[in-house]
DNA sequence: ACCATACGGTAAGGTAGCTTGACAAGGTCA
DNA sequence: TGACCTTGTCAAGCTACCTTACCGTATGGT
């Protein structure tokens, strides 16, 4: 990106929440590279953000938020098991089960993500006004909510 | 994403952005494809996203708008050639260069895709409401460009 | 007690989309 | 004219994620 094509041009909404996106990511995983969690990557997302802070959550339940296969899920769950941030316990309801739990290190890395979020909508917010980006935050919210709503039923023919 | 955690858990601004773009980005190739654009793909992003709809651009241009290098952008070039969604024809101005120029099928798409996106803004509007929708945009828009803005220069010692 | 179903895991293999490295041909400028 | 940079390309390889298939164990309805 070094010319100014993108002053004049405007990108569609998609390529909009691509780059912003991008340029977040970059500077999460920069920032927690920096902070000496440099063996996180952006597939254990799948487990960060999805999975309870204390309490943890089963495989399935990550796959089934995430939208991913229990297979991905599991391959993230066993790096992060190898890599200390998550432990893996049997669920005492079901002994099919296990539970998914961040271990202490992983909660220092969660938070420290938190942390860099937070920094991010500082940032973002005395950019563009903090009302305003608590205004884009809201609706950002909501059209996620709107995509995630379930196809309207057909009307049933009396 | 089967069970409802996601309406009681706030996710990162990241995961937002991620979830409503594939949203999108599912629809806008979902709908390509019926309307006889299947063989376009998201990777071919990088050209249809930058290219001057008249005119085209050179490879080096993509790369830097799109962020990629020149080997990932010739590789969707090549691809969109060999469909047919784009031509390449020597620039007369340095002998090095080639100019990638939409084909009449690639203009074609182009106008199917913006219809999509088209939709889709109306589909958001009417959502969340036109006003606040286009306040959206506009922020987006503006944090787009700020994650672009070069570093701040260090302040100069005197 | 039986059997369909769900949970988690293993394994093999594949695809999309990018990367790094090396390079020839053409341009730029002292 | 020689040193250097730019443009585009070839080749090799990586990451993230998917698919299909199979398995053992546990649960729950009948």
């Amino acid at each position: 990106m070094r010319d100014d094509w993108y002053i004049d041009h405007d990108l569609p909404l998609i390529g909009l929440l691509a780059e912003v996106q991008g340029a977040i990511s970059d500077e999460l995983y920069g920032r927690l590279h920096e902070a000496g969690y440099g063996d996180i990557r952006p597939a254990h997302g799948c487990v960060f953000g999805f999975i309870e802070r204390t309490g943890g959550a089963r495989l399935t339940a990550l796959a089934d938020r995430s939208g991913l296969t229990k297979q991905a899920v599991g391959e993230a769950v066993a790096d992060l098991e190898r890599l200390g941030y998550v432990e893996r316990v049997p669920d005492p309801e079901d002994g099919r089960a296990k539970i998914i739990r961040l271990s202490s290190r992983g909660r220092e890395a969660a938070a420290a993500a938190e942390e860099i979020f937070a920094d991010i909508d500082r940032r973002f917010g005395a950019e563009v006004g903090d009302e305003r980006y608590a205004d884009f935050r809201d609706t950002l919210r909501r059209l996620f909510l709107f995509t995630r709503m379930p196809a309207r039923t057909p009307a049933r023919v009396a």
